[in-house]
RNA sequence: CGCGGGAUAGAGCAGUUGGUAGCUCGUCGGGCUCAUAACCCGAAGGUCGUGUGGUUCAAGUCCCACUCCCGCAACCA
């Protein structure tokens, strides 16, 4: 708490517009923004960044199959989450995008220093080539000495391109990962270790020539600076490193915090690292890697998925609904669950019951008592001492919740006092003490500590929830703190003037809830399923609230060809003609032998008996089906499917299957014929 | 033996350097009436995955073996 002046830089990651927002970008970001609001309450000069990762391949792919130029389609993705950001009170004090000039410029100029010190040098990417499938393979992809992907021919081909030096950081990356705290939680030391670094890093190629969306290697045109380079140093070009004015970077640099999901630790515990050694930068002092937020958990609703658009969440219930569950419900470090009903529970548990209802059944007293005006000047008594401990502890525990990045404790410390007021409130009896006027001193006490206790935990409250504590401070008549301070304990205010707050959250009806969440998702399925059919160019009336229906930026990029869009799409949906279809041949066949595939969790090996011939075919069921109850089956397959090797076992045919859902609700069934029909026969 | 994480009350989770098993929700019983059918108190419910393993005066907590789940990887026309 000396540590005025000190500053407070904090990072999210640049995010990948790939495809719609959800609640698992809204994680991150959220997190890192209560960091950024808690640390500027306690004085820091807290810069915090967030932006977008706009480069890359398969931008270029989605952009061009949208019929756009790439930065139309990540033009309309980016304000889409901008929007969102607003949405959530998401308090960045830059967006940077790999897109803008300045960080152009300045990775050019990191890519060129590197080079002329040699850091990079060009070489020559050696690898299988796949000439139909325009990928590079590595020999321990191919399957069988062939294209994984299609199964064709692979030549030796050499690709020119740059390379980054990891190798030479190795032992220096090492030494920090095992021996400092740079990386947390620690668990995901062991994984980068074993995975990466034991068995030696290779230098990374960090530029790419099969394709034109992204930075150029000045020096080299036809090179494009590859995502190692270019996404990770958003984190110093945004602060002007590379540029002409550097002096946020003098200010703010080394980060103090780079939250990341934990599917990319890796690039930001060894790459990143490694370049900034390169460049001779100080390192960041923490980079944390949180765990993700899932869905599931539900049995009944199939459509789940898309209630979890925060759009629908936040128009429904708010921000701070929204801040409270994702900061208070994962758990610390490791992944967490988004179910509905846990989502409404906490809704109503913590905020209607505890908050909300403590709140107001104080300021109603407040009122009732003592028409609002309240002052320190009560007569002590039993349980006070021990009550405004409490509240005083808050104040120490809060920092080391935050310290250790626990924001989720941080709110259980909050709440604690929270709970406690309501408990003294049980514990004192203010409606008893109201009767008479020799209690009237002790009830003024009462009623002060009440509202010291909602006072300061509201103020605690402001960096998680942004919208509720206003109003609160409104109702003490008081103007909400810029920072902790002083403030963080009982007595900092001494006379109160309040009013009664209105309901500050309305209780929820579970069950009404879970239905209407339901509706809700299925019409956004709907709406979905019309979008991917690119039918539906008209105002959609379908999504009545419209929160589903909301111009994501999709819609926009399709809009603008829509026509263009529409032709292809036509086409799609023709129909084959019957010839066309019986180009297939379908065979009832019979299988007489079948065993697991080793080493593939889903695979078995039939032997499949189809008149005189026995053929072997693989199939993908064995999540579904035991080789013994597959022998004796008839099955159908599709006789005249082109042969292909899968896990060097050569499949001739497929066997026909029924499935739905995805993931855990994935179903699958073989289709069979109804009556036992001979193996061989037609199916048509 | 591909890598990693996990197994603690009906559910979801805490358990810090080993020292009488806790929290939230749910269930049941009671209390209160200031308040949003809220709030408060109490009870039931766990041999902390298995071995009846090892270290120790003492293990949910350390060591060993095993089982089962979940990610990733691989694989799925």
């Amino acid at each position: 708490m000396e540590e005025k002046n000190k500053t407070y830089y904090i990072t999210t990651p640049i995010y990948y517009p790939s495809g719609k927002w959800h609640l698992g970008h809204s994680y991150t970001t959220v997190c890192c923004d209560a960091l950024a609001r808690y640390k500027r309450m306690r004085g820091f000069d807290v810069f915090y960044l967030t932006g977008t990762d706009e480069h890359g391949q398969k931008i270029e792919k989605r952009a061009a199959e949208a019929g756009v130029t790439p930065k139309a389609f990540v033009d309309a993705l980016v304000d889409n989450i901008k929007e969102l950001w607003s949405l959530l009170d998401i308090s960045y004090d830059k967006f940077i995008r790999t897109t803008d000039d300045y960080h152009v410029k300045a990775v050019q100029k990191i890519f060129k220093q590197l080079y002329d010190q040699g850091d990079i040098y060009k070489s020559r990417y050696k690898g299988k080539y796949c000439t139909p499938c325009e990928s590079f393979w590595t020999e321990s992809q191919l399957v069988d000495g062939k294209c994984p992907d299609c199964g064709r021919e692979v030549s030796d081909a050499e690709e020119e391109s740059y390379f980054f030096r990891l190798s030479k950081y190795q032992d220096r990356i090492k030494k920090l990962l095992t021996e400092t705290d740079f990386l947390e939680p620690r668990s995901r030391v062991n994984e980068m270790v074993n995975n990466f670094i034991k068995d030696g890093l290779n230098d990374v190629a960090v530029s790419r020539t099969a394709f034109k969306w992204g930075i150029p290697v000045e020096f080299d045109p036809g090179h494009i600076v590859y995502v190692w380079i270019d996404a990770l140093s958003n984190y110093i070009t945004a602060l002007g490193y590379g540029s002409d004015d550097t002096s946020l970077f003098d200010k703010y640099w080394p980060a103090d915090l780079h939250m990341v999901g934990k599917e990319i630790v890796r690039f930001h515990t060894i790459i990143w690292p490694a370049i900034l050694m390169a460049l001779d930068l100080p390192l960041p002092k923490k980079v944390y890697g949180h765990g993700w937020l899932l869905l599931g958990g539900d049995k009944m609703s199939k459509s789940k998925g898309n209630v979890v658009d925060p759009f629908i969440l936040e128009k429904r219930y708010g921000v701070d609904a929204i801040r409270y569950y994702i900061l208070r419900e994962i758990p610390f470090g490791s992944d967490g669950v988004y179910t509905n009903e846990a989502f409404i529970g906490r809704f109503n548990q913590d905020l209607c019951n505890d908050l909300g209802n403590l709140t107001r059944r104080t300021l109603a007293m407040n009122k009732q008592y003592f028409d609002g005006k309240l002052d320190a000047s009560g007569e002590k008594g039993e349980f006070d001492d021990e009550f405004i401990a409490e509240i005083n502890a808050l104040d120490k525990k809060l920092d080391e919740d935050i310290d250790k990045l626990n924001l989720s404790r941080a709110l259980e410390d909050i709440f604690a006092v929270i709970d406690k007021a309501n408990k003294y409130i049980d514990n004192t009896r203010p409606w008893i003490l109201s009767k008479s006027e020799e209690t009237k001193g002790r009830l003024k006490a009462v009623l002060y500590n009440l509202t010291e206790a909602i006072r300061v935990c509201s103020t605690a409250l402001m960096p998680f929830i942004t919208r509720t504590p206003k109003l609160i401070f409104e109702g003490l008549g008081l103007k909400a703190p810029e920072v902790f301070d002083s403030v963080l304990k009982w007595g900092a205010v001494k006379k109160y003037e309040t009013h009664e707050t209105g309901i500050l959250f309305p209780r929820l009806d579970e069950k009404k809830e879970l239905i209407e969440l339901d509706k809700i998702a299925a019409a956004a399925e709907k709406a979905e399923q019309k979008e991917v059919k690119k039918e539906d160019k008209k105002t959609d009336a379908a999504v009545k609230d419209g929160s589903a229906a909301k111009d994501n930026a999709a819609d926009k990029a399709k809009e603008k060809t829509a026509d263009a869009v529409n032709a292809d799409a036509d086409k799609q949906e023709e129909y084959v003609t019957a010839d066309e279809f019986f180009r297939t041949k379908l065979v009832v066949g019979e299988v007489i032998a079948c065993e697991k595939v080793e080493k593939a969790d889903r695979l078995l090996k039939s032997t499949v008996k189809i008149g005189d011939e026995v053929r072997t075919i693989v199939s993908g069921i064995a999540k579904f089906y035991t080789p013994e109850e597959m022998v004796g089956k008839r099955v159908v397959v599709v006789k005249n499917l082109a042969p292909r090797k899968i896990r060097g076992i050569e499949s001739r045919g497929m066997l026909l299957c029924a499935v739905s859902g995805e993931g855990e609700n994935e179903q699958l069934c073989l289709v069979r014929p109804e009556k036992l029909m001979d193996g061989g026969s037609e199916v048509c």
